[in-house]
DNA sequence: CACTTTCATGAAATTTTATTACATTTTTCG
DNA sequence: CGAAAAATGTAATAAAATTTCATGAAAGTG
């Protein structure tokens, strides 16, 4: 990301001609690509020869290697594309495309992340007497997770994958307290109606979940979870990592505004858990 | 990343001289971006117009047009590396930073996931009568997540994430059976014990785990996620999410094998689900 | 202000690189 | 086995990039 923002930059003093083929690299450098010295050269009304030492002049061996620079630095900048999975692909094949759906997935969920409603969520999760964690079908499993991060705090947490349950936690739960939603589809009957239950009770509800769903609506703090299409199987594979990223993230930033004796607690945990090791 | 990995697929048909500058595209990718087709001719031991015709085979419009494309691809490629988190901090860099490390630790573990030993998995798991995942800690809710998953094969799967229902499971398990176990660090005591216990009784142990550690040694088959360093507080966190994308692969590789019947089994899930939504 | 020096530029030639045309070999399939 | 098709290589050609060298513009100097 260094090529395109330095060419951009007016500030670097450069030859008029430079200049010029400069301009016409940023405005378009997938163009640039598909062109030749003499076509680069006709468009910025250089000759060829310019061309080639504007190349050198950047370090370059020459025009075609600064066009692979070119194509490298568009294809660091390009969003993952989430791949389709065919049936005739093979094992290999199969799981360089998980990898792939599962950057693309991160780096959407990155792009649409709110980080005001992050920074909230922190600050609520810090000021909460206790935290629930609910989430049922595939968001249990990141509901559990979230609980065993958060049991490193010295704060009641409790995570229910269970409708019971829930509803049972969330009865008991008050202004002070902070429920945290987590569905992918931010459609399931059972957690919409634990979130108006939580709210009804003044608790304060937060959504990991798709944004504008009916979940969504009602919590008073949302964590969007870009769904993409929900078309086929694998989708709720990716979004349920980033659903953890974001727990991930939640979890760091906690720690991070915990105070020295935080740290000790730490490693009393270390101590006890390395007991269970060979 | 789709360019790569088909060059390296071996079944891929392909003519016998396209398949000696595949291998050596393969080999070492950037050495190609410097050289030209007599070079890349001369290395693979074929004639110029051949290399020709294999770019232009793979659609391409010539042989530096295949460059670009590969430029694009290895920078795609570029291995992340885990920024380490300051307490200073923002939340926004905070989160920028455990995206930056997910990606590096997805990366990490597809540079060194086996793919032997996952077609190995998944036909095992193709055979086996049953599966029982295992996991504890951090691990437990993989594995209840790997559970989740494979719900959807009409196979019996239980997860279990205490030691004494793991340990009555596996006492039931057989030489048809198959035991998944699921540890971060492949040293927890109980998950070793479990994992031998079960090879006693002839079953097949499946071990999603850190490689060299004393619970593969004790697995049949081991995926290995790499460890990277665990000196700090982050590492299980991007670890744990590895370990998940290889039960997406898995999940999605066992999908794909099965025949129509099972498409028509998941529109029934499908359809069960629906009713529990808005 | 003229003069010199330095630097940037372009025309043309050259070299390098890629592509095409065509002949030959190998493979495939009846 | 033998014809057709596909793959490959040799040599020619075309395209593209680079170098050389000459020219002209800008900056510095007496």
């Amino acid at each position: 990301m260094t090529l395109l923002t330095d060419l951009a930059d007016p500030r670097s003093k450069r030859s008029k001609s430079a200049h010029k083929i400069a301009a016409h690299v940023v405005a378009d450098p997938e163009a640039i690509l598909s062109s030749t010295t003499a076509s680069l050269a006709a468009l910025a009304g250089v000759s060829e020869p310019t061309v080639n030492r504007f190349c050198t002049g950047l370090g370059y061996k020459g025009f075609p290697d600064f066009k692979l620079a070119l194509a490298a630095e568009l294809a660091r900048k390009q969003p993952h594309i989430a791949p389709d999975i065919a049936p005739e692909d093979s094992a290999g094949k199969v799981a360089a495309k998980v990898f792939e759906r599962t950057h693309a997935s991160l780096s959407n969920t990155q792009d649409h992340l709110d980080l005001a409603a992050l920074q909230d969520v922190v600050a609520a999760m810090q000021g909460a007497r206790s935290i629930v964690l609910s989430g049922l079908g595939a968001s249990a499993s990141v509901a559990l997770d979230a609980q065993h991060k958060l049991l490193r705090f010295p704060k009641p947490v409790m995570a229910h994958t269970d409708i019971i349950n829930q509803r049972m936690a969330v009865a008991g739960l008050g202004p002070e307290d902070l429920l945290i939603c987590i569905s992918y589809t931010g459609r399931t009957e059972a957690m919409i109606e634990l979130a108006q239950l939580a709210r009804e009770r003044d608790c304060q509800v937060v959504g990991i979940t798709s944004p504008g769903s009916p979940l969504a609506h009602n919590c008073s703090l949302v964590l969007a979870v870009q769904s993409g299409e929900d078309t086929d199987v694998y989708t709720p594979m990716t979004s349920r990592i980033a659903q953890l990223v974001i727990v991930d993230i939640l979890a760091t930033c906690l720690a991070l505004q915990q105070d020295e004796s935080f740290s000790e607690h730490l490693r009393d945990i270390k101590r006890q858990l390395s007991q269970t090791r060979r």
